[in-house]
DNA sequence: GTCGATGTTATCAA
DNA sequence: TTTGATAACATCGA
């Protein structure tokens, strides 16, 4: 679920009401939540306060006074909620975070494939999980991101979900990447003109900042840290919309298998090959 | 009740 | 390097 726009809109909502909150306790509710380490390891944050909340890539880090902090990746179903202390538990609450006075972060996950784990902020860029990430890709320039698609191979969708070439692009904004530039997902990369180029790199661009204005994509599980949906669902083009008009054209939007996802693009906007000589 | 699909990603084989 | 299949799991809708 939570791509780059829905953790951005995550760590928006919740980061400035967490911003110098003590942490009083921490409760893992499910022990494999944790992977590999061991559930006294999270108890090191207690007494600490939080300094912010930060987003890499699809990942949140959780930053305390004390020179720790805390990774989570929400995977599909993860939801980072604060909500006060007296709430009743969800059914598929996993770790809960209470703070000083009267309310309390609560990591919930129903599909069980969200994890945490705690890293030493200093050493942050060398933790495994954000070490292979690929760079912003709204803090990248057309130049660099030219760069970086010269020497890649492959269809232009594996490559956009791809998080070691760039971070935060998942399912549904690949699609909406793919029909804003005007190209077929399962285009050959190799093959891109430097104009198809630009325009990927300005479709990225234009599609995770208005979905990051409309504070996220709400389908089915994701809620910002406040528990209110996102917007931008009513915004897709295509994503979703197997065997409805293409709102530019009034073909019928065609959905494939594609690196092993569900994907959606319109057979007449975007057609493969050839697409730089006219436009 | 059953089947297939779901926004993520690690791993393995080819 | 890249792809495709698979697995982790619960829920939803046909």
């Amino acid at each position: 679920m939570p791509e780059l726009p829905e953790v951005e809109t995550v760590v928006r909502s919740l980061g400035p009401r967490l911003i110098g909150q003590r942490i009083e306790s921490v409760r893992v509710l499910f022990r494999p939540l944790l992977r590999q380490s061991h559930p006294l390891a999270l108890q090191a944050l207690k007494g600490a306060r939080i300094l912010g909340l930060r987003r890499r890539g699809k990942m949140v880090l959780l930053d305390a006074t004390n020179g720790l902090s805390l990774l989570l990746h929400l995977k599909m179903t993860g939801r980072l909620l604060l909500c006060p202390k007296e709430k009743t538990l969800g059914k598929h609450t996993r770790l809960i975070i209470a703070l000083g006075d009267e309310e309390e972060l609560r990591f919930e996950d129903s599909r069980k494939f969200g994890f945490v784990r705690l890293i030493k902020t200093e050493k942050a860029e060398e933790a495994a999980e954000l070490k292979s990430l690929g760079p912003e890709p709204l803090e990248l320039g057309m130049k660099r991101f030219c760069e970086l698609l010269h020497h890649r191979r492959g269809r232009l969708k594996s490559l956009l979900i791809n998080q070691s070439f760039l971070a935060g692009i998942g399912n549904i904004y690949a699609d909406e990447i793919c029909f804003e530039a005007r190209l077929h997902p399962s285009t050959e990369v190799s093959r891109l003109g430097h104009r198809e180029k630009r325009r990927l790199w300005s479709a990225i661009r234009t599609v995770l900042t208005n979905a990051v204005a409309a504070r996220g994509t709400s389908i089915r599980d994701f809620r910002d840290g406040e528990g209110r949906e996102g917007g931008f669902q009513a915004f897709l083009r295509v994503y979703g919309r197997e065997g409805e008009a293409c709102f530019f054209c009034g073909a019928r939007i065609k959905r494939l298998r594609l690196a092993g996802r569900s994907t959606h693009f319109c057979p007449r906007c975007q057609r493969k090959g050839r697409s730089s000589v006219s436009s």
